[in-house]
DNA sequence: CTGAAAGCGCTAACAT
DNA sequence: ATGTTAGCGCTTTCAG
C-alpha cells in the first residue's frame, strides 16, 4: 500500500501538500493538485483512515446497537428495515458503522467511535451511560428513559394509539385489552399511557396485560387467557406486530372469528402485518425516516461537537386492514 | 482520556511495560501488573485501538456487507438472524463489525479492515474483488461465483432440494415448477441445478420460471400465470420463503386449495414460513451456524494471514409443514 | 502557495 | 523482568 510519503516523493512535493489535496483543508495550486492526484492514482494511494483518526482525534465511525436478546425482537423485520435505512443514509453523510455487541463489552474500542446509535433501549441499557461517559454522542431510536441525557428520534406512538382507539370504537369494539411488556422501553410506556388515557376519554373499557417477553408465543398465551374469560375483550392490541400475530393465532386456535368477534391491532406495520391472515390493522412508522433523521443529528454532532442534544418526533399513522374491519 | 504514558508515569514504569500488561505479549512481574492495573483503573485508561491498529497494522474490524437492494431481500428475516449470529459470535472472537454501504464506495477505509463478510453476493458484487485486491480476507455466506478466490460458508441447498423432491413425489405432486430469479447468486444456481437433475432422476415434470426480483409480489405474479395455465403445476417451489409466500397468496386469491390442489415449498425456514397460512414446508438452514463458521474462518486468517482459503459446507434440512401435507 | 517537523497513542525490536 | 527508541501514516502549527 502506497503511503502519503510515497506520493509526495514521486510527485516531488511535501507530504503536507499531498495531505491538503486530499483533505481540501487549504488552497493548493491547480497544477499541483493535478500532479498529485495523478501520482496517487498511479500508485493506488488511498488515505489511511486509521492514521487520520489517530492524528485528528475525529472518527467517522458510529456505533450501532440493537437491544435485541433472547426475546423475539431479533425476528422483527422492523430492525432489518432500520438497518437498511442506516446503510442508505450513511452514504450521504460519510459515516460508517460499527456493530456493538449485545452485552456491554468494556474492551470495545470507544476511541474509534464518534458516537453511537442505540435502537429501542430499555432504561437499563448499559451502553448508553457507558458510551456517553466516554464522550460519545448518542442518538437513540425511541427514547432512552434512563438517567443519561441523549438525543433521540421517535414516533408519536401516543398519537397512533388515539387513532387506533377512534377506529376501534367506530367499528363497535368497546371492550379492549392491550398486551404490553414489563420492559419499560419508551414505546411501551407511550403506548400504555395513551391507551389508558384514550379509553378513559372515550368511555371504553380498557385493560393492560403483560406478556413475559416480546415474542408472539408469549402474546399468544396471554391472548388465550383473555379469550377464555367469561367477559373477553372484543379487541386486543399488541405493542408490536409480532405480538398481534400471536393474538391472531390464539383466536384461530380457539375458533374466535377475526374481525367479527375480535378485532386485532399491532404496531409498526412490518411485513408480518401485511402477510397476516387476515391482514393486520397496525400503526405505521417509517424506519427509513427514523434512520435518516438519526444520522442527520449525528452529522450535526460531527460538525459541531458541542451541538446540543435534540429530540425529534415523527408521526405514526393508523393503517386499517381486515383484522378490524367489521364490514 | 488517559494515555499509556500517563499510566506509565504514575505507575513509575515504562510505557513498554504498560503496553505488555494490556497485551499480555510478554511476561510481567505480578506486582507490576497489579500496580499498573490499579493505576490504569484509577485513571480510567483504556488502550486506544486506533493507535494500536496503526502501530501493528493488524485490525480486528471486519467489514460486513449484505447485498440487499431495491428487492425484497431487505425484509427477509434470514438476514436479521444472520446478523444476530454475527453479533453473538463476534464476542467469542473479539471482532467488531463495520457495515459496508450497498454501493461500492472507494472512500471506505479499507485500511481499517482485516477482512470482510459478504452475504449472498451475486457474481457482479463489486465489493468482493475490490476488497480482495486491497488485501482483505473475504468470507462469503453462500458462494461467490465471480472470478475472485475467496472463502465461503454455505449450505448444501442441492441436497435440500433432493429432499424436497422426494417429499413432493411421495405426496403425489408430479408436475412441478420452481420460481427462481435471474440474479445468478450461488443459491439460485444450486437450487435450479438440483431441481432439474432431481426431476429428471425421478421422472417428474419440472419447469423453472423466473420472477423479476426476489419479492413476494413478483413471485405472486408468476404464480398466477402458472396457475392460469390449462395444465398448471401441482406444486410450486420458491427459492426463498418470501417467494413461496407470494405463491400462497396467489393460490388463495384464485381459490386454489393448498395443499390439496397445490403444494408450496420455500427455502430458509424464516419466521415467515412458520407464520404462513398454511404453515410452509421449507428447507431449514441455520443462520447462527453460518455466522459462527464464517467468523471461525476469519479468526484463522487473523491468526495466520497466509492461511489458505476454505469452503465450508453445512447441511440443509427439509421441514415438512402443512403446505405440502396432503393428509 | 508550499515545507519542516512535532506529534496522535501505541507496539516491537533491541538493549540491559 | 523492564526500559529506550524508532516508527505506524497522517494532520497541523509555524515558517517561509
Amino acid at each position: 500500500m502506497a503511503t502519503i510519503r510515497d506520493v509526495a516523493r514521486v510527485a516531488g512535493v511535501s507530504v503536507t501538500t499531498v495531505s491538503h489535496v486530499f483533505s481540501g483543508r487549504r488552497k493548493v495550486a491547480p497544477a499541483t493538485i493535478q500532479a498529485v492526484t495523478e501520482v496517487a492514482e498511479r500508485l493506488g494511494y488511498r488515505p489511511n483512515g486509521v492514521a487520520r483518526t489517530l492524528a485528528t482525534g475525529k472518527s467517522t465511525t458510529v456505533g450501532l446497537h440493537f437491544e435485541i436478546g433472547e426475546d423475539a425482537l431479533l425476528l422483527n423485520p422492523f430492525f432489518s428495515e432500520l438497518l437498511v435505512g442506516f446503510a442508505a443514509a450513511s452514504a450521504d453523510y460519510g459515516f460508517t458503522f460499527k456493530l456493538l455487541p449485545h452485552d456491554l463489552d468494556v474492551n470495545v474500542d470507544s476511541a474509534s467511535l464518534m458516537g453511537a446509535l442505540v435502537v429501542d433501549p430499555s432504561p437499563q441499557n448499559p451502553w448508553v451511560p457507558f458510551l456517553a461517559r466516554r464522550g460519545s454522542r448518542i442518538v437513540t431510536i425511541s427514547r432512552f428513559l434512563g438517567e443519561t441525557e441523549v438525543s433521540s428520534v421517535d414516533n408519536d406512538l401516543g398519537d397512533g394509539m388515539h387513532e387506533v382507539l377512534d377506529h376501534l370504537s367506530e367499528q363497535g369494539y368497546h371492550n379492549l385489552a392491550l398486551i404490553s411488556v414489563r420492559q419499560r422501553a419508551s414505546y411501551a410506556v407511550d403506548i400504555e399511557a395513551a391507551f389508558r388515557e384514550g379509553c378513559d376519554q372515550r368511555g371504553l373499557k380498557g385493560e393492560v396485560v403483560f406478556a413475559s417477553d416480546l415474542s408472539d408465543r408469549a402474546a399468544r398465551r396471554v391472548a388465550i387467557e383473555l379469550l377464555e374469560r367469561r367477559d373477553p375483550p372484543t379487541a386486543i392490541i399488541g405493542v408490536i406486530d409480532h405480538m398481534a400475530l400471536g393474538v391472531l393465532h390464539a383466536a384461530q386456535e380457539m375458533g374466535v372469528a377475526v374481525p367479527e368477534a375480535l378485532g386485532v391491532v399491532g404496531f409498526n406495520d412490518t411485513v408480518l402485518s401485511r402477510h397476516a391472515v387476515p391482514p393486520l390493522t397496525t400503526v405505521r412508522i417509517e424506519p427509513e425516516e427514523l434512520a435518516r433523521e438519526a444520522l442527520r443529528l449525528m452529522h450535526g454532532f460531527w460538525l459541531d461537537p458541542n451541538c446540543p442534544d435534540e429530540e425529534i418526533r415523527l408521526p405514526a399513522q393508523l393503517v386499517k386492514r381486515a383484522s378490524t374491519q367489521r364490514a
